[in-house]
DNA sequence: TTGCTCCTCACGTCACGTGAGGTGGC
DNA sequence: TTGCTCCTCACGTCACGTGAGGTGGC
């Protein structure tokens, strides 16, 4: 007659919760040899043997049924691990391009008050956008910065929204259809300009050419106008080109110059 | 009158999921302005704002519980990007950890054929332990070495289990206690160290002293016998001296010298 | 009889994805 | 009439946590 314990016992001596082990017996990743008296679940030798490798794949970072798949020898394990690396090391990237963000943030408020408040969040937001607004700036004569002041007075609380949420997703759907090797006289990317032009008219895209700087201050250095980091991989250049074929194959009477 | 977008138009020109906007309407995390004809969400501008806000936030990586309560004015942002900011180094931190275990892992298996099951791969662990095991054989004689190897093939398979698993966890498990300032004498100290005891004994331990040899390899350098990173914060030599402090506490009957 | 361990549902977590089935205006 | 967009359920995801209510041996 062979030794075995019941779950409470394996729970403790393994470090893992009772529920856990039933749970891993639900999906079938660790099933007791056999059931005792009052269907109480039973572990041999043999299964906690393979408890210490589910453990060990566990630690690893390994979901469950990649672990099941992996004991079942459906996997090559050799392949599993480097999988797992570069799975380990893309979530390293965006948690440390995070960490960037939340820093930068930090920083921009490390000299005012405590934020209370969603509109003191709105200032902080746009203080910490100010490379973009001074790089912008350096585009525009005196008189085109007033005339910008004065339209995003205008344009009202949405502004935020069109420049940094908005205006950013055009370029996005612009790089989309680009690779997919969409023509500029395409309509889907005819409709993506002529949303640029709406937008860049808000901050008075017909009078003087603002607009049209401001399209060139985007044109000319898109990441930092966008506040992307550079690694992000968008090619922003060939994306700015490409828009700026594509506004040129419209029909003149309502491109602004 | 006031111009609105429906759900469509809002998805598209921020990037979410329509699915996703219905979501964070379900949980009044953005709520649409008013509802048109045939029940269809209208979002106004002062709307886009807050999602402008809400996409800043959740590009932070903060839950949306968190964003729902910055935006309400119910937790100061410094202190929540503070938190946050913490937050993302832990989570670095165990991703660094795992990154280490997966690569010495596979530096390994590199020079071996790859793995297709689950005795390879316990083949492939025991191999990586080999570090535990050197050390471990320096207080070894010839003979002893031999005694363990035998009684090793005699407890069967669930040796690594015990090894690896139950080993480390009846000392964090006696740590725990410590850190309660639980007695030496305290039963469920003593339960841990006659299990200790019971289990050295499996390799050996009444027989000159092997069992013996084996606790004073993991008093003298639990962390190369645990396999465990040196950074992990648990205090081996304190739970060591602890866990020899009780034994010394037991009763003479049963004690291995 | 009281405790202790065991059992089986079954809902909750987190932020949506993914159909299923139906409606309303062009 | 066909498309398109909109709507509301409602289940699935991932790995369990957390009771709820009941059983069996000391």
């Amino acid at each position: 007659m062979v030794e075995t314990r019941k779950v409470g016992a394996v729970a403790e001596s393994s470090g893992v919760t009772v529920r856990t082990l039933h749970h891993w017996d639900d999906i079938g990743l660790l099933q007791p040899s056999h059931r005792g008296v009052g269907g109480h679940r039973e572990y041999s030798d043999d299964v906690l043997v393979r408890l210490y490798l589910i453990l060990v794949l566990r630690d690893l970072g390994l979901p469950l049924d990649s672990i099941r798949t992996c004991l079942e020898g459906g996997l090559d394990v050799h392949r599993v691990l480097r999988d797992q690396l570069a799975h380990l090391d893309a979530v390293a990237r965006s948690l440390a391009r995070l960490r960037v963000k939340v820093t930068a943030l930090l920083d921009t408020a490390g000299d005012q008050a405590r934020l209370a408040n969603a509109d003191e969040l709105l200032q902080l937001l746009r203080d910490s956008r100010h490379g973009a607004q001074d790089f912008l700036e350096g585009y525009l004569s005196e008189e085109q910065r007033g005339t910008l002041a004065a339209h995003a007075a205008e344009v009202g609380s949405a502004l935020p929204y069109f420049l940094e949420v908005e205006w950013p997703q055009l370029y996005r759907q612009a790089e989309t259809l680009r690779i997919q090797g969409a023509d500029p006289s395409d309509e889907r990317v005819q409709k993506i300009v002529a949303r640029l032009d709406e937008l860049s008219g808000l901050f008075g895209g017909t009078e003087g050419g603002t607009g049209g700087r401001v399209r060139k201050a985007w044109r000319d250095n898109p990441a930092v106008m966008s506040g992307e980091p550079e690694d992000i991989a968008m090619p922003w250049r060939a994306v700015a080109d490409f828009v700026e074929n594509a506004r040129r194959c419209r029909s003149g009477k309502d491109s602004y110059p």
